[in-house]
DNA sequence: AGTCCTGCGCAATGTCCTTGCGAAGAACAC
DNA sequence: GTGTTCTTCGCAAGGACATTGCGCAGGACT
């Protein structure tokens, strides 16, 4: 992986804003022939940097409109505990996001849901249904401030 | 906004997983002519279903190995502190995510970082800057489980 | 100077996207 | 039953686009 340059970085910072821009008008705004543009657009991807585009769906839209923060605590940190959990939440489709932690809890989610009765469905036909949980810990997002799809270059 | 039918659907799945696909091989997946799959991705753009198209940075490829949740309490619920403390925070490039929440905690935050050194100048030129602040709790992702960029359809 | 290497623009070719057009089918009124 | 309307489809055409080969320019190093 080469090192990236101020035209790489710039290429980075439209596609995050528009993944589905066309080469011909990515390379028109960081100044390059086409050509040269999708040369380096192909690098930017094999080489991982771009780790894939995806449509950001909207929630609401969808009817998503409540999001949970879901503290985690298991009865060990045994491996097989530990791996058999991140099996189990793996198949929740609500679950958005999961990161092992450091600190009081093992485990931190957050959880996508339509509203108040889906969500308790999920806590209890997923959350409460996975192994080796000793704790549940529920919060509700009252407001959305920041949504970032990537870390700002 | 019409409904959707299970065409759609199968179209946000895929442009869910990839987002740069052609309009021709779209259509092909989901069974329809290139122009019939066009003018229905058309609907589904304006209607707003799809918010938007991004690129995915790896993280690790740009140096950010680090995620840190931070929870933090405000001195008060009033809607200027509210308001003058969510106006710094969208300021700061490193925070990904910001939620103002129910429970013991005010706002939940997702913060990226390049290494333990990056986080605390972080914490120090960011996060203890922020207004109003009367308690900051970071706990660090030690393993990354799940990260769906959307909820399943 | 000579050589190598990287990255560029140009050009060509094959593919793709979009829009106009006409038709098939569903829902509904008479 | 028949006619009307609405939606959504496929087909076709023209204009735009992506990609690849090729040659060239500039820098690094011998």
């Amino acid at each position: 992986m080469g090192t990236l340059d101020s035209i790489d970085a710039a290429m980075l910072r439209i596609l995050q804003q528009d993944g589905r821009i066309s080469n011909a008008e990515l390379a028109e705004r960081v100044g390059l022939s086409p050509s040269a543009c999708s040369r380096r657009l192909d690098l930017l991807e094999k080489s991982g940097v771009i780790g894939g585009y995806h449509a950001h769906l909207s929630p609401k839209a969808l009817g998503y409109t409540m999001i949970a923060i879901v503290h985690i605590s298991l009865s060990g940190q045994f491996a097989k505990t530990l791996a058999e959990f991140e099996a189990a939440v793996k198949l929740c489709p609500n679950v958005l996001v999961c990161y092992l932690m450091s600190g009081e809890y093992d485990y931190i989610l957050r959880v996508a849901a339509k509203d108040l009765a889906d969500y308790e469905r999920i806590h209890r036909d997923w959350l409460s249904a996975l192994p080796h949980v000793v704790k549940i810990n529920s919060s509700f997002a009252l407001r959305e401030i920041i949504d970032r799809p990537n870390v700002g270059i």
